[in-house]
RNA sequence: GGGGCUGUGGUGUAGCUUGGCUAUCAUUGGAGGUUUGGGACCUCUAGACCCCGGUUCGAAUCCGGGCAGCCCCA
């Protein structure tokens, strides 16, 4: 069909030019919706919506909204997949609220590459040995026979600290800030999953360079706060900021920060991570200054990064039975306008969805005016498909000059004045984005129990609930605990006080005298 | 790391136990018509046995291996 439609998708055209008179035969060929049209579903697929309930079959559900919301789908490889347009649109989102976070801070933008030599592993003992059983590697073993092999990036470190040993010269060369977008393998071989663990994804990887421990630890910190901002205020998802215990710390940093959140399914996920590097990367790359005082000095560096399980999150934390819930400040479409089409006055309705779509236009409108599917089947697709509020105006709406509001979370429905229709989409969407971090968050804090004994804490963790208690800090320790209950500390909180153990407490597993507190969850 | 389940048009399926003619049904896609306030209807039409090997006169069906998906345990 016209390739004339294709703009009505997202940016409707004017109403004169649809002042002109068609037979309704010639109005289908001159104006039905394109295949592919942007923001407009061609439904090749199967377009039943999902088949189970969210609370009943979370990983079928989860699957199925994936696939069938076509934000993703599935590859001929096990643990790949492909991104579609919803999906990749929700990811340009993400890029783009933190490319203007990075610009504001002053870090740049670079590549490096997809390929690192073994022997750049093996710089970073603890990093090599972290990374080993999931580094996929590639030999070509007719051109290479005897020649070192080379690793696909798991995490960009070593190849990029190689360059930064040259580049880094003096004092006046720090702070060196540099971010990465890329895509990176790790051979993961159970429990994959679309998003949430995949063998390839794509992330954003920070690596900067410090003259000051001060300096450094401040940007590892501050880097956690953008992660929160991140999920809590563009993905309405809630999440807890702490320090990652010893054993699940990154391979090669002393310390490691996280943001964590807990999906509806009672398990955790990890949803970005800032490390503190210190010196050891530096020594194993040679990356030295001469100091302010002449002397040659080590900078200190950290890293940090969030990935594409972003989506999965946003996907788990707010999707419901009928599929996918898009929270508005990422929502690619942030409004459907659907005409409700009555032959003898489809010209006139259609000009005014066009209309509604203009006056609209700030929300990338998706403004449906085929008529080979009817309203309902649209209030369907675009509820399966997430989009945050539908406008309805059919005949009755225009005799009254209003439209219909109906917002995809709560399904509330409320009629407008025509001409207070831009101003109340604007204020919905806020409270549709305040309504899904509000829910979420009580739904995470009524999961989160604090318990003494480890009886307590089998049993808590069997009920899907996210644990808090005191721990010992040793690592044996945490390991059985893992043995026993599939359960990982997530983390330690920040807040100094919530992360002090009671006086005389002790470990809710070994019972030895207690460190810290921390979360525990089973997690993704 | 261990165990289990599954794989048939784009999607969901019947057939498989007990091998046999043109592989069932619905939906989706295409053409046409009639419709349109919560997944409309009619007519015509297109489209499939995951891959490799074995047993057999004959395999979607039985056997072995592989690949992929899902679940449970650790």
């Amino acid at each position: 069909m016209a390739a004339k439609d294709k703009h009505k998708a997202e940016h409707p055209a004017p109403k004169a030019e649809h002042s002109g008179q068609h037979t309704p035969k010639a109005q289908k060929t001159d104006h039905g919706t394109p295949k592919n049209a942007p923001g407009v579903p061609n439904p090749v697929e199967d377009t039943k919506g999902v088949t189970v309930k969210k609370a009943e079959d979370m990983p079928e559900w989860y699957s199925q909204v994936c696939v069938k919301a076509r934000v993703a789908d599935y590859s001929p490889i096990k643990g790949c997949m492909v991104i579609r347009p919803l999906g990749f649109a929700l990811w340009q989102a993400i890029q783009d609220e933190f490319n203007r976070m990075l610009k504001e801070d002053g870090v740049e933008n670079a590549y490096f590459p997809l390929f690192i030599p073994e022997s750049f592993f093996q710089r970073e003992a603890e990093h090599a040995e972290g990374f080993k059983p999931e580094v996929a590697w590639v030999q070509n073993k007719d051109d290479d026979a005897g020649k070192e092999r080379f690793a696909i990036r798991p995490t960009s470190e070593t190849i990029m600290y190689d360059s930064y040993g040259r580049w880094v010269r003096s004092w006046r060369d720090l702070p060196l800030r540099i971010n990465q977008w890329a895509n990176v393998v790790r051979w993961e071989v159970k429990d994959v999953k679309l998003f949430l663990r995949s063998r390839e994804f794509l992330w954003q990887e920070g690596h900067c360079v410090y003259e000051t421990a001060e300096a450094c630890h401040e940007e590892t910190m501050h880097y956690l706060e953008r992660y929160r901002q991140i999920a809590e205020d563009l993905l309405a998802v809630p999440v807890f900021l702490g320090k990652k215990t010893a054993r699940e710390k990154f391979a090669g940093a002393i310390s490691t920060y996280s943001i964590e959140s807990l999906m509806p399914d009672g398990k955790a996920l990890q949803m970005g991570t800032s490390h503190d590097l210190s010196q050891g990367f530096a020594k194993a790359f040679n990356i030295s200054f001469q100091g302010r005082d002449g002397e040659q000095r080590l900078p200190w560096q950290n890293s940090w990064g969030f990935s594409t399980r972003l989506i999965g999150a946003l996907i788990l934390a707010h999707g419901d039975d009928k599929g996918l819930v898009l929270p508005p400040r990422v929502a690619p479409n942030k409004v459907a306008v659907v005409p409700i089409i009555f032959e003898k006055e489809k010209e006139m309705i259609v000009a005014k969805a066009e209309e509604v779509g203009l006056m609209l236009n700030e929300f990338r409108p998706i403004v449906d005016t085929r008529d080979e599917y009817t309203s309902g089947w649209k209030f369907n697709e675009y509820e399966l498909r997430g989009v945050p509020l539908r406008v309805e105006i059919g005949p009755r709406d225009i005799a009254k000059d209003q439209v219909v509001l109906v917002r995809r979370d709560t399904g509330a429905k409320e009629i407008v004045p025509f001409l207070k229709a831009r101003d109340r989409v604007a204020e919905l969407l806020e409270e549709l984005h305040e309504n899904l971090f509000q829910n979420a968050k009580r739904r995470i804090e009524a999961s989160i129990v604090a318990v003494e004994d480890f009886a307590a804490f089998e049993r808590a963790i069997e009920s899907k609930k996210m644990v808090f208690a005191s721990h010992c800090g040793e690592d044996d320790c945490e390991f059985v605990i893992k043995e026993k209950t599939a359960a990982t500390a997530r983390c330690i909180p920040f807040d100094e006080e919530k992360a002090t153990p009671k006086k005389g407490a002790t470990c809710v597993h070994c019972g030895e005298p207690a460190k810290y507190n921390a979360y525990f969850a089973r997690a993704y």
